[in-house]
DNA sequence: CGATATGTTGAATAACGTCAAGAACAGTGG
DNA sequence: CCACTGTTCTTGACGTTATTCAACATATCG
């Protein structure tokens, strides 16, 4: 009979990677009392203009930030993985400026606000990391800054494949380089800033030199090198310290 | 005889326009011992890849966050105003992933590291503050990768310039919503992903339509409504409650 | 005043978007 | 298991937006 995990472990996983959590640190973590929420693919996590009362930190599935333009196109601004908590930032801003929805379906473990302040403000270790994590993300955004205003759009694509490969390998959600993400071309675009229409032909460019492989909606590649080159990629901006 | 400002008053002025700041608070913050260093235009308030020790913060002249992709190209992330701090994210990250560039003369309040972290910890205005500045840029972030993403190229620019118009108000460094920015084409093509010499030409229709006024190297808009509205720009993303 | 950076313009080209139609796929209920 | 339905993928033809290159003009700065 198999143990599952506990609901926040590849949380505590991702924390851990930021910095030094003691057992008595995990430990916290892991007591904290939460509900599960079971979201369908495409449901809201959280709605732009939402005064949330809990922090939300994803279990299984993937899910997506985004903010709708006043001309009805809808920009992916970051990826969320299991273990990303999905609202850290109102911890201390009361209203949303972003939704978050399900790029899968999922389960989310809704922690209490409160909790999480108590938590932060007791234990060094703790506080360290959740603030390290919230200054990486901003970091990432920096980097899809320079992705959609200073690269074609193939070397976008592959940006944004290396850094999902990236942190699915830190995860340990992918084994070797190579990895599997259910993601549609219209997402990619919209997170690349680019159509549905242009992706498919980048994709399938790609595909036919052989940089990445593709079967049904998982998209895959496993030469690390080539696709870091083509990309420009370089971990730095993800301060996961080395790894 | 005028008495002239404290170099830290718009750096004040700033947060507390994200927490109410006591009396108290205040005065912890205006007698940080800093030291003032004079920059001249390009030059490097801080390089990726640094580690510092100090803590930034723009007295007088504005800057840019930058980061130069791997052929070349350069992305300005980030502009920062006179009262905004360079580098509050290396409170708790130790290595700098951008740089900052000054985009004119201007005087840097140099504050140390552990001064503000100790003041962070005592303080909670001045702690709760400082976290909505550095969440707030992140938002601020978020929204340009809309701009990038999804705006055209004209859009684009009219946001920038809503953005900075409100930033400038706010701050009450322009009288009515007009303001003065002494920014190259080139910059401004870099801050929205678009080439300096397609810059120079929407910046000539948006002059010939009458949406702004050049002179020199200062731009101006004077009709907010229309901005707003050509730019699809609502202020809600940059988190000043109300203002 | 001369040197260098920035701004301006046109013509040619490349990158990307739009529109439209059909094919493959995924989820649904029978 | 199948037929049905809506979604996603794929492809071609064509239009638009933005880039590139190059030349010259105008500012800016020492």
């Amino acid at each position: 009979m198999e143990t599952l995990p506990h609901p926040l472990s590849l949380f505590v996983k991702d924390l851990a990677l930021r910095a030094p959590l003691s057992p008595a640190d995990r430990d916290a973590i892991y007591k904290l009392p939460h509900t599960l929420r079971i979201l369908e693919t495409s449901a809201y996590a959280l709605r732009e203009a939402d005064m949330p009362t809990h922090c939300g930190v994803l279990v299984s599935g993937f899910a997506f930030r985004q903010k709708i333009a006043s001309d009805g196109g809808r920009q992916i601004m970051a990826i969320l993985l299991p273990g990303d908590a999905i609202d850290l930032q109102n911890l201390f801003l009361d209203v949303s400026d972003h939704s978050i929805q399900m790029m899968t379906r999922g389960q989310l473990a809704m922690l209490r606000r409160e909790d999480i302040q108590e938590i932060v403000r007791t234990r060094p270790g703790v506080r360290q990391a959740i603030f390290i994590k919230i200054l990486a993300e901003a970091s990432i955004f920096r980097e899809w800054l320079v992705n959609l205003g200073q690269r074609q759009a193939p070397e976008r694509v592959a940006h944004l494949l290396c850094e999902l490969g990236f942190r699915f390998e830190v995860l340990g959600l992918a084994e070797k380089y190579g990895y599997e993400l259910p993601i549609t071309q219209e997402e990619l675009g919209d997170a690349t800033g680019i159509t549905s229409v242009h992706v498919n032909r980048i994709l399938k460019k790609l595909d036919a030199s052989g940089f990445v492989t593709r079967n049904r909606r998982q998209i895959s590649f496993s030469n690390w090198s080539d696709m870091r080159t083509i990309a420009g990629f370089n971990a730095r901006y993800l301060h996961m310290q080395g790894k």
